[in-house]
RNA sequence: GCUGCUGUAGCUCAGUGGUAGAGCACUCCCUUGGUAAGGGAGAGGUCGACAGUUCAAUCCUGUCCAGCAGCACCA
């Protein structure tokens, strides 16, 4: 028998028989260590104990303090350790595909009746008593036809499905957890007991496609959530609590900023504080764009079907549009018209009218835009993804040659924004072309090394998304990280030679002949009502001052302090803060908590002895302590502090 | 759109086959109180909509609408 050469983390090598085991390597090192390892790292790949090693190998014996791999392999063994239980329970239960995802993992089963919350706790008490069965993992290669046989024999016909799409040339890999048997990639862990027992929990059931095919039936789908100890378990648990507090649907109502009913799904109906924002960001976008070149221009709701035919939209996208029929007197049939998806059509429509030169380009037309979209019920989600909402939309027509330094115009002008509005924490996208496309291979080549460039040229780094782009062209996509980790798609800016192509958008070019410019989609927030969910969330309906819907409350302690109290308000107005009277026949503790839980950023108190000094009490939003400032000094502060970022 | 769950007062929620209740909010009265809930009284609901079963439906059944979780979707 060969022999191989494995080499430790350490920069010591041995020297073993060809074939032998990570839980051999682990045995001839120290028993102690065989017993405690749970996986190993060959050649920096997550390798179980029970695989043999057939070459020279960088190798690293895993234990539960290596925290990577001691994650994967609980979430993935309690993955198979839940299906087993589940069929223990219910043996005509069939088992499907049980990934590790996120903190935890899930199972999708198929099974007739719906797994109840009662069903949850009694598939954890009887994974516990698994886990504590301490019973041993096994895996073994199969061939193809065995695997088949053996899954058709017990009529997991998923299994079988399973099996049949592993590609060519691949291990097909049997594992077992006890009696209980699975197809799975591994690797795992020793034997069921390396589980901790306390560290996880099944959080929820829902529904979900076998392997994402919407057209196929249902299965139900088990997460479960799962930490090396019951500490980690509970930080968990306090976090989802935390983001539970921010949900802007919650906050919207304890804010009073909007609300939504059933007469009008997936649309807003902004309340006065929730509006306030809204105008104040788009107020500051608007001087945004006007600095950075834009013009703005606005354009109808409901365009007849003739535009969204010429524009591909009526054949691609009508399913998610309203359609709006009129049946005009006297007419022979009703006109069909459709209220905008998209704004970009309509402002094809402006850069057509008048001969447009190429000392016109590039020409960046700015719209907020108002978009109803008729997207799925499920799709549905407060104000985050709605039916009718506005973008801060922009197409920018220009040349060729002109896209990469527009594209990288737009990221600064965005990076900038965000910088502004308190996001700091914020990745680029490139998708790259997808399958079905239009255009050659020669364009697609140089556009998407141009949105590449700009990126480096402004100082980003960015990810591929292969094959995600349109059809028609490559797109950046601009993601912020909120303040509990959350990722959301808000900017994008998109490569478009498609649409002035259908809708005959030309220039005269130096030469005088006429030309094709190219589009470039672009927007910073994405929508007004996405981006004011995000910041709610981000900042836990805790907004920067000058975007807060109700800044100061100032408020009387005795009645007779109501005259300088209105004297105040009046001040503060007169600099254009939005600040209002609280003079109600209530103690001063009763309006502090009030209007701390309404988050108002400042409250005025005013005694007696405020009125007799000209001074106002000051509590500040979070803090305990306050502060006396004469009526002057906080007037002061407070204009300053509601001025926008950029007029500062 | 699909699977499951939910829909009772402005909000958060309890409850029953014989047409409903709490706390907070609201209105009025008492109280003028110094930094997160002072006291009392009052008013407020076609129990999501429409059918069906029943002597009788908020409660049982069906359909629809909306919301929630996830999946699918998101040029």
């Amino acid at each position: 028998m060969s022999q191989i050469s494995l080499t430790f983390p350490d920069g010591n090598s041995r020297e073993y028989d060809a074939g032998v085991t990570p839980a051999q390597v682990a045995e001839s090192i120290a028993p102690s260590l065989a017993k405690k390892a749970i996986s190993a790292t060959v050649n920096g790949e997550h390798w179980d104990l029970q695989w043999p090693i057939d070459g020279d190998a960088k190798i690293a014996i895993n234990t539960m303090q290596d925290d990577e791999p001691a994650l994967e392999l609980i979430r993935h063994d309690l993955a198979h350790i839940m299906a087993r239980a589940v069929q223990e329970i219910w043996p005509d239960v069939k088992v499907t595909i049980g990934p590790i995802r996120d903190n935890g993992w899930f199972y999708d089963f198929d099974r007739e009746e719906a797994f109840t919350p009662e069903d949850l706790g009694q598939i954890e008490a009887k994974m516990k008593e698994i886990i504590n069965a301490r019973d041993a993992v096994k895996t073994e290669v199969w061939s193809r036809d065995d695997a088949i046989k053996f899954y058709e024999d017990r009529g997991e016909n998923y299994k079988v499905e399973l099996v049949n799409r592993i590609p060519e040339g691949e291990d097909i890999r049997m594992y077992w957890h006890g009696d209980w048997q699975d197809l799975c990639r591994g690797p795992h862990l020793q034997h069921t007991g390396q589980v901790p027992a306390d560290g996880f929990k099944l959080t929820h059931v829902a529904g979900a496609y076998f392997l994402g095919d919407s057209s196929r039936p249902m299965l139900q789908r088990i997460y479960g959530v799962a930490f090396k100890n019951r500490k980690d378990l509970k930080a968990w648990e306090t976090m989802m609590e935390e983001a539970a507090k921010r949900d802007h649907r919650k906050l919207g109502k304890e804010m009073d900023l909007f609300h939504m009913q059933e007469e009008a799904p997936g649309q807003v109906f902004w309340h006065p504080n929730g509006w306030t924002i809204y105008t104040k960001l788009q107020d500051y976008m608007r001087r945004q764009q006007y600095r950075d070149g834009y013009v703005e221009v606005n354009t109808p709701q409901v365009v007849n079907r003739k535009l969204w035919e010429a524009s591909g939209h009526w054949e691609n996208y009508q399913e998610n549009m309203f359609i709006v029929e009129v049946d005009e007197d006297h007419a022979r049939e009703k006109t069909v018209n459709a209220l905008k998806p998209m704004n970009c059509p309509c402002h094809v429509q402006v850069f057509n009218h008048g001969l447009k030169s190429y000392r016109d380009l590039p020409l960046r037309m700015a719209e907020f835009g108002s978009c109803n979209r008729y997207e799925p019920s499920g799709a549905l989600h407060g104000i985050m993804r709605v039916r009718g909402f506005t973008q801060d939309d922009a197409h920018i027509f220009c040349t060729d040659d002109q896209i990469e330094a527009e594209t990288k115009k737009f990221i600064d002008f965005l990076a900038g924004i965000y910088a502004d509005l308190g996001f700091h924490n914020w990745t680029i996208k490139l998708s790259t072309r997808p399958e079905k496309r239009v255009g050659s291979d020669e364009s697609w080549d140089r556009v998407e090394a141009a949105l590449g460039d700009a990126c480096k040229a402004a100082g980003y780094d960015y990810e591929i998304q292969e094959g995600e782009g349109a059809f028609y062209g490559p797109k950046l996509e601009f993601v912020l990280t909120d303040a509990i980790g959350r990722d959301w798609q808000c900017g994008t800016l998109q490569v478009d030679p498609n649409l002035p192509e259908r809708l005959d958008a030309v220039y005269i070019g130096q030469d005088g002949a006429k030309h094709r410019p190219v589009m470039l989609h672009r927007a910073v927030l994405g929508s007004f009502e996405r981006f004011i969910g995000i910041l709610i969330e981000e900042h836990a309906g805790k907004l920067p001052f000058w975007l807060a819907p109700r800044q100061v409350v100032v408020a009387s302690i005795v009645s007779d302090a109501d005259g300088f109290v209105d004297e105040v308000v009046e001040a503060l107005k007169a600099v254009g803060v939005r600040a209002e009277a609280d003079k109600r026949n209530e103690k001063i503790n009763y309006k502090i908590r009030e209007h701390s839980l309404g988050k108002v950023p400042f409250i005025l108190a005013i005694g007696a002895r405020e009125v007799e000094e000209r001074t106002v009490s000051v509590r500040r939003l979070g803090e305990q302590k306050t502060s006396t400032m004469s009526l002057d000094d906080i007037v002061a502060e407070l204009k300053l502090s509601t001025t926008p970022p950029d007029l500062r």
